[in-house]
DNA sequence: AGCACGCCGACT
DNA sequence: GTCGGCGTGCTC
């Protein structure tokens, strides 16, 4: 039960509560109170929505109800029995509703999105003797006997029936017998507590710069309020215990505390670490957990007994009473970018949310983005240094192989350079990775006869041939097909081609090569379930693998220690497109997986096969110049005044109607304000002109560092909307400019 | 999110 | 002539 609190008048007067729903609504409703219901800002409520009920938040105090009785407000019905929810996470969903230009209720709804959570959790049924058998009953079964016996000498702790019935080696059957003869009883089994995490266990040897780094967030954390620091060390520099060491210091403070990653794919290795240091695993928060665990989780933190979560992007929207450290882990990751439904950058939003909650935040990357260096340099973040990469293991080298002047035989993808040490590292029995961010065996198929593609009928998009599965898929909506064997067009049979490699294809070029080698595929095709990329890294990590052919999925914070040779087939791949950050996100993708190579006593190489050597992208990755790199990129951006030297804001918009959408588009160029610091580029038709059967227009917003874009944006959009089937999205910070 | 209202195809 | 498809709109 709620407690009663001093800003609502519970006797006499009836108060008018503003409550926010977790709907798209841009507002909390107003409801009245019953005068004895004693409800707070923060209490989840049930009211009364329509001719049906919702659950929503108490959003401020209460007010006298309305004089003017303009509409005749509902009651509240009751309050659920759930901690209320903090004022913080309040004033953070009002801050991100108004950044992202989200109705509030949207908001809402990523923290609270778990409508089992607000309900008294139902406790499970353990079963133990009832009291007259305890006295030990005459004539029973020998199986019953059995159980009886077993509980009696366990201490009659209750069980659930299936752990009972494996404890005490007699079928459920019996158990179901036992009951219902009245030897059993049934009692509440409270859910077993979250073990908490050991701060004093195996504190790591820490090398002196990791220990200066590790003291200055402790001294951050200790002094309290918002104070953010960069972490920057390269991959094996050993950022993450500098962390763990934050984490233990908060934790003992009494703080809960958040860890950020960029997809809980990396999890299973990231969790075993913990594990090591803390003796036990986190609270873990991410889209894919079932049901009961997500229920579980959110009630952990909302009543304060999950003091660490480790999750994706959407952990930050959890009901924390009592946050008081986030670090985010590879904070570069394009990933924290969230780009459907609430529009958001979840590193940029931790940072708020720190600062709302005036607590330190930890940025840890090898790789920061431009934000967050600039951010550092200018003097906003502490900037902490991690230069020695651990262990004594160096960097690996970096070297580029010019395909012009290098190039691989016709229709293969290694070239000669890169094919001998890919030899001379089998031999030396060594391992290998060769990356291609591309799925499948070939990104597009074609009829050698007619000249026909296949492409989605839903998207601008050819489609990808994937070999093993045997069939032709789409790789933004899913559309698939059965592998043809004649050309669609023309009737042709055996003219199709398959042009380009993808990483099926790149093994099959590998097992022609080297038949010994044992060669495996890691793309989010072959590790869907946890199961099989547990299984994979096992067998890389056991040596199992010669050679992992894979996507970027293979990038991510892998630690493999036979690995000396990392192959990239197509490093230019990431430059293609107009991307304002592609030359960044290039550098971090082949940097990330470059340094997969030589973690421990061998030194590794990575080659990277490129057309263009002569970029300053390629020039930093092969003499490891990072911050020549970043101070490139800047000088180009700031004159462009492109972010961070101006502020961006992409409208997309989309509809089935090809020509409504265009005229729409036309019609808020028209209208644009005109505002000496904001310009207006396009409409232009998005990369992907067409996606899901809808087409896509967007127009580009520029403004300068200053303004109040969101305001700017806000009345012009609002004195134009949009027609019937034509949708608007608006995207602050655009990253994708898919 | 639900659950209305509201305009165009196959049924008794 | 009705039943019903789900597209847009409203809920204090």
């Amino acid at each position: 039960m709620p407690l009663a609190c001093a800003n609502v008048r519970t006797s006499e007067m009836e108060v008018r509560l503003p409550v926010l729903l977790p709907y798209r609504l841009a507002h909390p409703y107003d409801y009245v109170a019953t005068p004895d219901a004693s409800l707070c800002p923060g209490d989840y409520v049930r009211v009364p929505l329509g001719r049906r009920e919702a659950i929503g938040v108490v959003w401020d105090e209460g007010k006298p109800p309305p004089h003017n009785a303009g509409i005749r407000l509902k009651a509240i019905v009751e309050a659920m029995p759930a901690p209320r929810m903090p004022e913080v996470l309040r004033r953070f969903v009002e801050w991100v509703a108004a950044y992202t230009m989200t109705p509030m209720g949207l908001v809402l709804r990523m923290t609270m999105n778990i409508p089992e959570a607000l309900v008294a959790p139902k406790l499970a049924e353990g079963l133990r003797l009832s009291q007259e058998s305890l006295a030990g009953p005459e004539g029973l079964s020998p199986k019953r006997k059995q159980l009886v016996d077993f509980l009696v000498d366990s201490g009659n702790a209750p069980r659930m029936k299936a752990a009972l019935a494996r404890a005490s080696g007699v079928t459920p059957a019996v158990i179901e017998g036992a009951r219902k003869a009245g030897l059993l009883e049934t009692v509440a089994l409270p859910p077993p507590p979250f073990v908490q995490p050991d701060t004093e266990r195996q504190a790591p040897e820490l090398s002196p710069p990791q220990q200066s780094a590790a003291d200055a967030l402790k001294l951050a954390i200790t002094e309290g309020g918002f104070q953010p620091s960069l972490l920057d060390g390269v991959t094996g520099s050993g950022k993450t215990e500098v962390y763990f060491e934050a984490i233990a210091h908060a934790l003992r403070l009494g703080r809960q505390v958040l860890v950020l990653l960029p997809e809980i794919a990396l999890g299973i290795q990231w969790l075993m670490r913990f594990e090591e240091r803390f003796g036990t695993r986190p609270a873990v928060w991410h889209s894919e957990l079932g049901r009961a665990e997500r229920r579980r989780n959110w009630r952990a933190v909302a009543e304060g007994e999950a003091r660490i979560v480790v999750g994706a992007r959407s952990a930050l929207f959890l009901p924390f009473p009592e946050l008081g450290l986030i670090v985010v882990d590879e904070e570069h990751d394009a990933s924290y970018k969230q780009e459907e439904g609430v529009i958001y950058q979840a590193r940029d939003m931790a940072i708020v949310r720190a600062k709302l909650g005036e607590f330190p935040i930890v940025l840890a990357s090898a790789t920061p983005s431009l934000e967050t260096m600039r951010n550092a340099e200018g003097g906003r973040y502490a900037h902490l240094h991690l230069p020695d990469r651990h262990a004594g293991a160096d960097l690996p080298t970096v070297r580029l192989i010019d395909l012009r002047k290098d190039p691989p035989p016709r229709g293969r993808w290694l070239s000669p350079t890169l094919r001998a040490a890919l030899e001379q590292t089998l031999k030396a029995g060594e391992q290998t990775m060769l990356f291609l961010n591309r799925r499948g065996y070939a990104p597009l198929t074609l009829c050698r006869n007619c000249g026909h593609r296949f492409r989605c009928p839903a998207c601008t998009a050819w489609l990808v041939e994937h070999r093993q599965a045997g069939h032709l898929l789409c790789h933004h909506c899913g559309f698939s097909e059965p592998e043809p064997a004649a050309c669609p067009a023309c009737g042709a049979e055996g003219r199709l081609v398959p042009c380009g490699p993808g990483v099926e294809r790149l093994a099959e070029e590998a097992r022609a090569d080297f038949p010994e080698a044992r060669i495996a595929i890691m793309t989010s095709d072959t590790i869907g379930t946890a199961g099989a990329a547990a299984d994979l890294v096992h067998r890389m990590q056991a040596g199992e693998i010669d050679l992992l052919v894979g996507t970027q999925v293979m990038a991510k914070g892998y630690h493999f220690p036979k690995l000396t040779l990392v192959g990239v087939v197509d490093a230019d791949l990431g430059l293609a497109g107009g991307d304002l950050r592609a030359g960044e996100r290039c550098y971090q993708m082949l940097h990330q997986v470059a340094g997969r190579a030589g973690r421990e006593a061998q030194p590794g190489t990575a080659y990277l096969q490129t057309y263009l050597p002569e970029t300053p992208v390629m020039q930093a990755l092969a003499q490891g110049r990072r911050d020549a790199f970043l101070e490139a990129e800047a000088r180009s951006r700031e004159a462009e005044a492109m972010p961070p030297f101006g502020r961006l804001a992409a409208l997309i918009v989309s509809g089935v109607d090809e020509t409504a959408v265009a005229r729409y588009a036309q019609r808020l160029r028209q209208t644009a304000p005109e505002e000496k610091a904001a310009r207006v580029l396009g409409p232009a038709p998005a990369p992907l002109a067409m996606l899901r059967g809808k087409h896509r227009v967007r127009l580009l917003v520029k403004t300068g560092p200053d303004t109040l874009l969101q305001k700017t944006l806000h009345g012009w959009l609002e004195a134009s909307p949009p027609p019937n089937g034509v949708k608007l999205q608006v995207d602050i910070d655009p990253y994708s400019f898919l």
